[in-house]
DNA sequence: GATGATTTGTACGTATGTATA
DNA sequence: ATATACATACGTACAAATCAT
């Protein structure tokens, strides 16, 4: 029996979950019972352990020692919050990557974009999410500096669940593209303090797109 | 004495490796054997196991699936990057706390600044970096952003053991408080963008002095 | 406040995947 | 390239602690 899933299993458990309390289908303060968890993806109770403490380093959960863990409030307040955060990381990014990214890395970037009008333009939800993270992540890496790279993209992780709610909203991909664009066009520019703010429109943007696709689900 | 006995026996062990890891103890790429480390410790694999993966989540550590962890590269990069997104994210703190402190908040970081003022004079290092840790934390919760709050904490646990070599340099208490005074200015002006760039000088400087500390160490 | 039930924290054994001879 | 060695990933069992009654 072939294992088509090269992932770990914990990681699995970790991503369902993760997925499950974003969309808001596990509530805030539920309590997460690992007994309960492991038999829901048949598993063991050790890998959903480690799957719950990944969960609580990212904030999603909380761990009490010998208490349990619940999961963590995620009011519309929180949910900003972490928005925000985000927003704020990219626009670091942003900054850092137009006064250092090489031309080759520009150019690259510029090709990107290019290559994404076609996915919109097929209503490709799923490719466009692709490429939105290697968009992204262009950007990361052209700040030339690891460790904020790294952790821009373990918070893009953490926001995964919340991305693809966004997306489905109709018309969204082409804006998000524009918005690109415009991204484009200031680190062209070498307008580093531009293109933070332009990216900060555009994680808005994202994030107002978000509220109304949940609004809309309830 | 301290009574650890209280803790997890996987906190223990995170604490303990942690500790090793950032006083380089245990120097960088080291391969982390659960076994051996278990072995050390008195336990048995299964909470050293949780203690590297609260260990790779802080990034003080890397695990590669089935391939074991190993004690991440710390080079002269790696800290200056380290550094880097340090001193960005105290500066997005204070930039968003200029806008949102109450009055009670920043007057409560006025008096925590003057209370410092005693500790410089009589050179208490250990006050002073728990000073320190105060006044940033003060900055940190007046974002309004529990979130960012919680990472700009973690940031700067992960960053404690440089943060202490550097207070050690003589003088540096004293023009870090000056720096201090300057960003508690521009807060009570309003300015946000002063209070970011100021912080960003005094990480720089603060890091300078870790610099200069190391080199004439080793 | 004490006791039983439930759940977590830890120990240990097995099997799969990785690296090396 | 095949096989061997080895460390990890997962499963199971037990003990300690929390909570519910």
């Amino acid at each position: 029996m072939t294992d088509t899933s090269a992932l770990l299993l914990s990681e699995r458990i970790r991503i369902a979950l993760a997925d499950e309390i974003t969309t808001g289908a596990l509530a805030s303060g539920v309590a997460l019972d690992e007994q309960q968890i492991g038999d829901r993806f048949g598993a063991s109770r050790t890998p959903v352990r480690e799957a719950l403490r990944q969960l609580a380093s990212s904030g999603l959960i909380e761990m009490r020692p010998r208490r349990g863990a619940i999961v963590a409030a995620m009011t519309p307040d929180t949910i900003a919050d972490m928005f925000e955060m985000s927003a704020e990381m990219e626009a670091l990014c942003i900054r850092l990557a137009t006064y250092r990214m090489t031309p080759i890395e520009r150019s690259a970037l510029r090709r990107l974009h290019e290559a994404s009008e076609a996915m919109v333009a097929a209503g490709d939800i799923d490719a466009y999410d692709t490429f939105n993270l290697r968009f992204h992540q262009a950007i990361y890496e052209g700040t030339h500096n690891r460790f904020i790279a790294a952790q821009a993209v373990a918070l893009r992780e953490r926001m995964a669940a919340f991305r693809r709610t966004q997306l489905r909203e109709s018309g969204r991909p082409v804006k998000s593209r524009a918005e690109h664009g415009q991204l484009l066009d200031a680190i062209m520019r070498g307008d580093g303090e531009e293109a933070a703010k332009a990216m900060r429109a555009h994680m808005f943007n994202a994030s107002s797109a978000m509220e109304r696709m949940i609004q809309s689900q309830s």
